[in-house]
This record gives structure tokens, C-alpha cells and sequence, in this order.
DNA sequence: TAGATTGTTAATCGATTAACAATC
DNA sequence: TAGATTGTTAATCGATTAACAATC
């Protein structure tokens, strides 16, 4: 009688950490691609661009499935429905915004969320001068007012511009409320449950991370992922 | 007589990008024992927060020199000052920011950068219309102002705001102007040659990537890095 | 001294790459 | 058919971890 099993042997290979990351390149990739005319491209087309092995594009790729065609390659969109499908990005994903400073501001107006299938569907602050202010068509509510929100608009994700001396007490009223991933740019070791996901982009750090590179001559490309 | 060296021989050890990478993840979370009232942590305390193994956080320390005491463990000041130093921010980086988008205007208002050893130097753009306003202190300049930029405030590191269509024109004129290093928010692959530097921050995809890991539920923190 | 913790070695684990039969 | 390119295996390479002598 087989006992409980390893959560990763339920969903079969789950894909390294890695392999997603490259994902999203490839999509972006592929966008160029169409742009540029293309319907077709090759692992190896591919692989150039994004300084990367042909043959790893294919193991990627085949992570998820068989899309290519032998001696032909890969239809673009075939393929990119395939890793939208893979991403989960297949459909249209309503973005809580928190935190209406700066960069909250700014990513309220960044274009690109919507070309990915990301829309921001309410914003919130916990300045009492904030709310009930009108940004950019949106209504700023008080964070008191997500519970109620995630049930109405169906939220899973919030993007976390709050300063870094408040970002541990709004994750946890985030989570409470039932949200379930955060993109957090406050630059803090937040702490969260097991099962609530926390992507942190620290701008700072990229800096950082960009002096190295410069400094030790270490040129070329690098993706933050 | 011994030929050409490969150039990694050159620089003894040099380190991999993962643990380059963590180093900015020690020096934030050194910050925070710090401001906690701590003068000492052992690498057992750094790996705890961040989710790593103490003979991780050692061995990368190690990459860069012996800064710890056995029986004790780190003196915060110390090894603060030691990563400063391997990535190179013990001193200040003048930063060019081109393009006054909302991402860009957002940046240059971004307290963080000040706290770790960054400073907005000058602001450039190329829309006839923002050249020669004021934007937080800053006069707009033209982006033909570069080349002279460059060499009066000794600028080696643009963050590149600018919309994607223009983005590899504009990464041509910051390279030909003395540029060494980029910090690229467009969402596109940028090409510049080996010698300098590049590194891509693409939101969506970080959006995309907390989409993956919440639809498979595969929770816990992460770093873009 | 006993307890704590480093720096480092050797073992393990995982990710990348080369190579190639299968396919169009 | 000849040429191109996939999906996949096996070999290589690199990164993480466990373990421990050395040190405070």
C-alpha cells in the first residue's frame, strides 16, 4: 500500500526553477519573432538571441510537451500557446496594486502589464489623504477594503509598493485577505507561509549586481529572473 | 612558455553569478540585523532568513576572503564592509537615467538607490519637449548631452527607461558615449558587444513568473536576482 | 574546559551540453 | 533524396550540501 507520496511525484517532472525562467524569455522572444515577420523558428534561432545552447531550448521546451515539428521547428504560435498555457498566463490575471508611492504610480500607468495578460484591477493605499483620490481611473480604496475586493474581482496577485518599514503588516492583511502570490519591490526578507508565493525585485540589488559586472569586466547580457 | 591564459585564470577564483548574486541578499539582511541591535551573526542566522544552509552562506563568503571568527561568527561591520567591497559599491556610482517615462520619473524619486552608495547624476531625453524642464531637481538633457555627461560626473552606469522601440538606438548612443553598464527596464533582448555590461529587469515577467509558481502552488519566497 | 562556529574537503545533487537516431 | 531540425540519451560540468578538523 503506498504511503503519501512526495508532492513532486504527483504532477510528474515538475519544471526546475530555471526552466521557467528561460519560459518567459522565449515568449518575449517569440513576440520579436512574429513582429519581425516570422512564423516559424528554429531551437537554434532561438538559442542565439538569448545567448543559450540550442539543446537547451529544446529540453525547455520539451519539459512541457512535444511542439516542434523535426526538420521544420517550431510554429511561433503554436509555440506560444503552448508556454502561455505552460505559465498559466493564458488567461487574463487581475492585479492588485498596494501602495501608492512612486513606483506604484508608475506601474499604474506601465503599458506592458496589459500586453501580458496582466490587468490592474484595484489599487490601494493606507494613507487616509490617498483614499477615495482618483489615479489614473482608479479609486484608491483602503487596504480595509481587500478582503471584500479579492471576493468581487476574483484577486490572486498584488504587486507591493508600500515602504519597506510596512511591507511585513500589509503582506500579512494580503494573505488574510486570500491573496495567494505577491510581487513585492519593498527591500525586505518578507515571511510568509508556506503555500502563499513571494517574488521580490529589488531594484537596488540589480544596481548592485550591475557594479559587479562592470567592475570585474564581466560584460554581456543577463536577464534578472 | 605558456600561451594565451584563458582569462578566468587571470583573476584567481572568480565567482559564479549565484554567488555574486546572494551577496546582496547578505548585505540586506545584514542591514536588518543591524538595525535589530545585533553587532555579530553567525552564517547560521543569515541562511535562516533567507532560506539557504549555513554552509552555503560560508563557502560563498569564502569566494571572497576569511572574514569570519570560528566560535563566534561575523562581525556585521566587517563583513559588510568585505561584500561592499567584493561588488565593488564601497564607494559612490554616479548614475545616468535616460528616459522620463513613469518608470523613469519614479526612479529618480526612489529613495533606495541613495541608501546604497547610488545617485542619480544627471537625467536625460530625447522628446523635444521634456529637454530643459525640471524634474526633482534635475534639468532633462538631451541625449546628446551623453558623451560630455559621461566624462564631467564620470558616468559608467545608465538605468535605461525609455520605451522598447527606441531602446537598442538608445543603448547604441550610451555605449558610443562611454557607457559600460545598463540597466535595462525595456522588454526587449538588447545587443551590445562583450565588453559591456547589461542587465534586463522585465516586470511582466516577473508577474509571470509568480503567475507560474501560485498555479502550481509551489509557494515560498524568492529573489529576482 | 565545553560549546559554538568557522573554513574547507569530499560527496551529492542538479543543470547544461554534445551527440545522434528519428522525422519531416 | 539530401538537408534540416527535433526530442532524448549519456556525458560533462557546476553548484549545493554534509561533515569535520581547526579555532575561539
Amino acid at each position: 500500500m503506498p504511503n503519501e507520496r512526495k508532492k513532486k511525484a504527483m504532477d510528474r517532472k515538475l519544471a526546475p526553477r530555471a526552466v521557467v525562467g528561460r519560459l518567459s524569455l522565449y515568449l518575449r522572444q517569440l513576440e520579436a519573432f512574429q513582429a519581425a515577420g516570422q512564423s516559424r523558428v528554429s531551437s537554434n534561432q532561438i538559442a542565439e538571441v538569448l545567448q543559450l545552447r540550442d539543446a537547451q531550448v529544446r529540453k525547455d521546451l520539451a519539459f512541457f510537451g512535444q511542439f516542434g515539428h523535426p526538420g521544420i521547428g517550431y510554429q511561433i504560435d503554436d509555440l506560444q500557446a503552448a508556454i502561455r498555457k505552460a505559465l498559466g498566463t493564458d488567461r487574463l490575471w487581475p492585479i492588485a496594486l498596494v501602495g501608492l508611492g512612486n513606483l506604484g504610480r508608475a506601474l499604474i500607468r506601465y503599458r506592458e502589464f496589459e500586453r501580458h495578460g496582466f490587468r490592474i484591477a484595484a489599487v490601494f493605499d493606507n494613507d487616509p489623504r490617498k483614499v477615495g483620490t482618483v489615479v489614473s481611473d482608479y479609486e484608491v480604496q483602503s487596504i480595509d477594503a481587500l478582503p471584500e475586493a479579492v471576493k468581487t474581482l476574483g484577486l490572486s496577485i498584488a504587486a507591493l509598493t508600500v515602504p519597506s518599514d510596512v511591507a511585513q503588516d500589509v503582506v500579512n492583511k494580503l494573505v488574510s485577505s486570500g491573496i495567494r502570490g505577491i510581487l513585492n519591490f519593498a527591500p525586505v526578507a518578507l515571511r510568509v507561509q508556506p503555500e502563499i508565493s513571494v517574488i521580490s525585485v529589488d531594484l537596488s540589488i540589480q544596481l548592485e549586481q550591475l557594479v559587479y559586472k562592470v567592475t570585474h569586466a564581466s560584460g554581456g547580457v543577463s536577464y534578472s529572473n
